[in-house]
DNA sequence: ATTCGTAATATAATACAGGGAATAACGGTA
DNA sequence: TACCGTTATTCCCTGTATTATATTACGAAT
């Protein structure tokens, strides 16, 4: 015997990308945190491009952009020294990373809540 | 008297996409929704597309996307006629639209919701 | 038979982002 | 002083995505 006409429907995935926007565009983005993140640990720009495979030159384009849109920067850099150079994370470079992957962490829970309620 | 430190941070706007995938990549966005509404309205995908702005072969190639991916079609075409042709939408393709606005709505509050929550 | 407006499809043209290469500045180190 | 690895910046090239153009098919109306 068969139960009610349930049709076994096609799954769909909820999807979806979420970022912070200031007055210049894009503020913070799963990839510009990805890249503070980086820089934190390897305490160089070129390092954490290194590390993601990502250009130099858009890495320094992405960290421009976040310093510039904020009140005070996220990144401080220098050239020069033992190692050439390096980048280091601000106090608010951190919260900012903190800051993200909560609302990245909120949005996930609400993709999978939505999928769930939308069993077509 | 001066309340607590309380500076007056700048205002960031959280923002994000969301779209629905199938097997074969995406199954439905807000463009193609769009466009679904358009298609119902004019009862023809060039007519969609001259009020939308959209090029004819982009909405042909969504509209083949779309159908490709749900169980039965969302779009129904036919050539010749009084018009020259036409199309329209099927049961399943309002379905589609209802679907995806409800979910969209949820996520415009997600996001109202989040903003409001990490004020800086 | 001809015309008309659309669907359906292929091909050409264009725009645009992203990456690579090149270069200068910088300041410890050897 | 010469060297090194990094930051900082400009210029150019290429692959990709989008748009435009062109062509064929279709069926009703005239």
């Amino acid at each position: 015997m068969v139960k009610k006409g349930k049709t076994t429907s096609k799954r769909y995935r909820f999807k979806g990308r979420i970022w912070i926007e200031g007055e210049g565009g894009t503020f913070l983005g799963y990839g510009r945190v990805v890249l503070l993140e980086r820089i934190k640990k390897y305490e160089s720009i070129a390092g954490a491009t290194r590390s993601i495979g990502m250009s130099y030159r858009h890495a320094w384009d992405l960290v421009k952009s976040m310093n510039s849109q904020s009140e005070k920067p996220l990144v401080t850099a220098f050239t020069g020294g033992r190692r050439g150079g390096g980048a280091r994370l601000t106090p608010d470079g951190e919260k900012a990373i903190k800051l993200f992957w909560k609302f990245y962490e909120d949005f996930r829970n609400f993709l999978q809540k939505e999928e769930m309620k939308f069993r077509i």
